[in-house]
DNA sequence: CCGAAAATGGAATGAAAATTCCATATGGGA
DNA sequence: TCCCATATGGAATTTTCATTCCATTTTCGG
């Protein structure tokens, strides 16, 4: 028995990790630290890896990663994994029981209702790292920086994601184009096959926005898409996609993984522009 | 050269796998056709579950399950989530070597941008959940839900936080307008004070939005305000106004937070009118 | 309706991982 | 400089997991 400085209560949920994380950050002996930095930079590996693993990656020995976990105020390694892996399992029988902790859902109280789209959001993030699509960032860029002229288009919950796009990509002075009005974009000259088009939409997927890409497709412009399915129909042409998940609350969804990943395309365009 | 009827060389991606499962698809037995089955349906548990997980949740015994892994041409469970598990990390052991120099600087690998941004992100999200802001969330709420016609302004990088409002406020059936185009706006009869405005706008601070926010102001419209600053003009004449705090990478902001709190209410915005 | 071949589930085994323990190293204060 | 408290890493232990084995059941051809 002894004073265990660490706080007695594991973190309930991502959010409340992170925090702690960063505010424990300085109080930390040396190995421990390096524990948390890594750890605060790659959470999205907990739920994958074995503690071997991480403390391996953070320079450390195993026995140090779980003293780390515990002075986080988990029990052990298990514990912090579990909580990471909840969220992609949240069907089990076994996890339902703490995700309905978790999430005492609905628009009740405000402050619970913000909290749980914050949540959602740093979650939405976590995946973005784990993604597949990412690596095709990069050469989603190339061919982007390379058009005559940019054109973005996505409709719905999609428009404030090229809208946003559109915004970044002025700033940077690369030359895009946001098509608002469907219908006006498919005047032949508008699009030429020195462009690029650049289509969100997320499931259901517009039809409008299929339709458009499909045309211009056809017409031989180099197509580009992000969506939040596999089964999205621009596939079909599209010479690139990216895939985003965004995590929901009451059947909502906020942008956080399409914004984050758009903005940063939109940054890598920029600048792979002005190095020609 | 003998006659194993499972093929011999297991699947290198998750293409593969995928093709594999839906080509046995047919000529497996019945338990491991419920392999196939449930593990086509939920690919992104594997990375992430156990055996007796996987074998839980697809009806059958652990034995079995592996079996099934055997059928589609692995030696075992373990080596197939090796290969779901890779696809999530792209873990290298000389990681914290790396780590340590691309800290600092900027906009150079892709997927090193699209963590900072993520990072950003999730630190946006944090000072979202602490910020003073907050606490009228639910006053705001209820004062656009209220409104007849509740007008969104919104210019530049704030231009993407409105029309995401708008598309969720449409799809919840309460009644709002987007204004795209400065100028069109101040047409007296367009706003009354029956109607209030949501204004949003990060410094530098549009010249153009404030101006009408002053003026519907004047009229007698409420209006309430979102920024990132408490220099906000938009205070001057605001009925209420919430502050979010986005991180920025390399100069540019992502909007988590602004996206997340303006989600969040008008979730609320919608609830609250439902109930009246 | 019978028998052989395949399929299935539970128990036994072996492997790997998480966690604890302990001897050694390290740093800060007297 | 010495001493004590704390930190650290490797070895030992325990727990969990993957895999194999085998008895039982099911299926299908005759």
């Amino acid at each position: 028995m002894s004073e265990n400085e660490g706080i007695a209560t594991p973190p309930t949920n991502i959010t409340q990790t992170i925090e702690r994380l960063d505010q424990m950050q300085d109080e930390l002996p040396k190995r421990l630290k390096q524990c948390a930095s890594f750890t605060r930079r790659h959470l999205h590996l907990v739920a994958v890896s074995t503690v071997s693993d991480m403390a391996k990656a953070s320079g450390v020995a195993p026995s140090v990663y779980i003293r780390f976990c515990q002075a986080i105020g988990f029990s052990g390694y298990s514990e912090m994994q579990g909580l990471f892996r909840v969220q992609y399992t949240s069907f089990r029988p076994d996890y339902e029981q703490r995700l309905a902790q978790v999430r005492p859902d609905v628009a009740q109280g405000s402050g619970q209702l913000l909290g749980e789209f914050a949540e959602a959001g740093h979650k939405s993030l976590l995946s973005l790292g784990n993604s597949v699509a990412n690596e095709g960032l990069n050469s989603v860029a190339s061919g982007l920086a390379q058009a005559r002229i940019l054109h973005l288009l996505g409709m719905r919950r999609a428009f404030a994601v090229v809208s946003n796009m559109s915004y970044l990509l002025g700033k940077m002075d690369v030359p895009a184009l946001l098509h608002t009005d469907v219908g006006h974009l498919d005047s032949p000259p508008l699009m030429t096959p020195d462009d690029a088009l650049f289509a969100v939409t997320f499931a259901p997927f517009s039809e409008d926005v299929i339709q458009q890409a499909r045309e211009a497709a056809e017409r031989g412009v180099p197509v580009y898409g992000l969506s939040d399915s596999e089964k999205c129909p621009l596939f079909e042409f599209a010479r690139e996609e990216l895939i985003v998940h965004e995590h929901e609350v009451a059947g909502f969804r906020a942008l956080n993984a399409s914004i984050t990943l758009t903005t940063a395309l939109s940054v890598l365009v920029g600048s792979q522009r002005r190095e020609s």
